[in-house]
DNA sequence: CCTTTCGGTTGATCTGAGTCAAGGCGAAAC
DNA sequence: GTTTCGCCTTGACTCAGATCAACCGAAAGG
């Protein structure tokens, strides 16, 4: 990892690097300055709304700490997430200025803010950011992909592997303790998050977190902390293919 | 629309702008030139494939006329459609060796394709390409959201008003028809490309097809064609919000 | 012309997940 | 220390959509 990936996003950026992103060619240092011009940070604490969908908003964003969610809410009140952001990842759209999902912090969350106005015009002039950010939404529309497979034609267990993988796994790289195949993490969700993240009811998430446990799958200590023994036992329960399908 | 917008297109992208896209700033018409080219031309049948997942792809292109789906498949043969190409939607990522979905023609299909190597330069040097990239990799984030509500949270019979609302906006923008509320349109799907595309099963798409024959909502002509008295009726049963949530 | 095939419809039945409801437990509040 | 509240679990029952199966009609192909 470059310097420049830390480019969208704060000093300690270094210490969440959900996914690897390609490094840039060319080093133009002015680059930082004028992001950092423009730049501001914001605290939330857990619970707290950043957003709400449809709502003026004048900025765009990178998650430096914490975790914040993307949802969408039908009139009467069905919930479905739509984007779980980590830190590094990026919200708002350049040439919008409404914000098109409620966006909500989990946990405490700082966020790096850059004014829109400026920033896009930062676009224009420095090909370099409309490129790392192209990246950055093409990768985010690979994993809204892999999501529609998830809430389209998996069964709720299979659904619930899937999350506690998906979290196992950026949990392994954010420690990059790769231990030998047993993992511990907590879970930051709670579990109508899960549901709301999987098109479940909270009852069935935890009828099926119960399952797994029951069946040797994963063991709990407490309600949020999760021990997978194998990681490869918990991919089987996923129903994805075995090969990680690692796409370059 | 300008030229530019077709510049990623084909000759007669002209007949089939689904979404409106920003026009450029800058008038660069050697761009043109140089995209011309490293472009040429594929067509195919209808059911034929395009691409298998996990093939070598050594192209990015864009639809000029026909539709295209891309598909994921589960090892047991479950399978989950997260694409939906017409024309001058784009396929393919740069910095991708690999093809990451089945891509599949539904309709006879012509593409326009680009060489990777080239295109990804061309890219570097011209900033312009990334930016009109980026727009339209936003906007099929935003359609992917908005379907993971879709398959997490909507029932069968709003899946289907969805889907056949979807199907006729983008009919009716295509022949820029705009009747007083009825509208008529053939599906470019089979009643198993519609269930692949909700989540369903395709007797359950029959059967939800029928209620709403049934109910008044819509009218069919033989099987694929349908008639919709009134797209307002037929937005009511989405579940979405009635405000289209327009967000520029 | 008959037969096969393909896409679609409809019925009968089953079942996975939703719904409704009753606790449990731990942390914060009083 | 006990009450409250938020989060979680579990049970009993229901139901939307899946599954299995029969059948229809149009087009293709011999």
């Amino acid at each position: 990892m470059s310097h420049h990936d830390l480019k969208l996003g704060s000093p300690n950026c270094g210490d969440c690097p959900i996914r690897h992103r390609a490094v840039c060619a060319r080093c133009e240092t002015d680059e930082l300055a004028q992001l950092d011009a423009i730049k501001y940070y914001r605290s939330f604490q857990a619970g707290q709304t950043v957003i709400w969908s449809g709502d003026r908003m004048d900025f765009v964003a990178s998650v430096v700490t914490g975790i914040a969610t993307l949802t969408q809410t039908m009139e009467d009140g069905r919930r479905q997430m739509v984007g779980l952001l980590l830190p590094s990842d990026f919200v708002g759209r350049p040439g919008r200025s409404q914000a098109a999902y409620d966006v909500t912090a989990t946990t405490d969350l700082v966020m790096c803010c850059f004014r829109k106005k400026p920033f896009e015009e930062l676009m224009g002039s420095t090909p370099h950011i409309a490129q790392r950010l192209l990246e950055m939404t093409l990768d985010e529309l690979d994993a809204a992909r892999e999501w529609m497979l998830l809430l389209g034609r998996k069964t709720a267990r299979e659904k619930i592997a899937s999350l506690l993988a998906i979290i196992a796994r950026r949990d392994a790289s954010l420690k990059s303790s790769v231990t030998k195949g047993g993992v511990k993490f907590d879970l930051p969700l709670t579990r109508e998050e899960m549901a709301d993240y999987l098109g479940l009811t909270l009852e069935t998430v935890s009828r099926q977190m119960s399952a797994l446990k029951r069946d040797g799958v994963i063991e709990l200590e407490g309600k949020r902390h999760v021990i997978v023994g194998s990681l490869d036992r918990l991919m089987e329960e996923t129903g994805d293919d075995s090969d990680g399908g690692a796409l370059v």
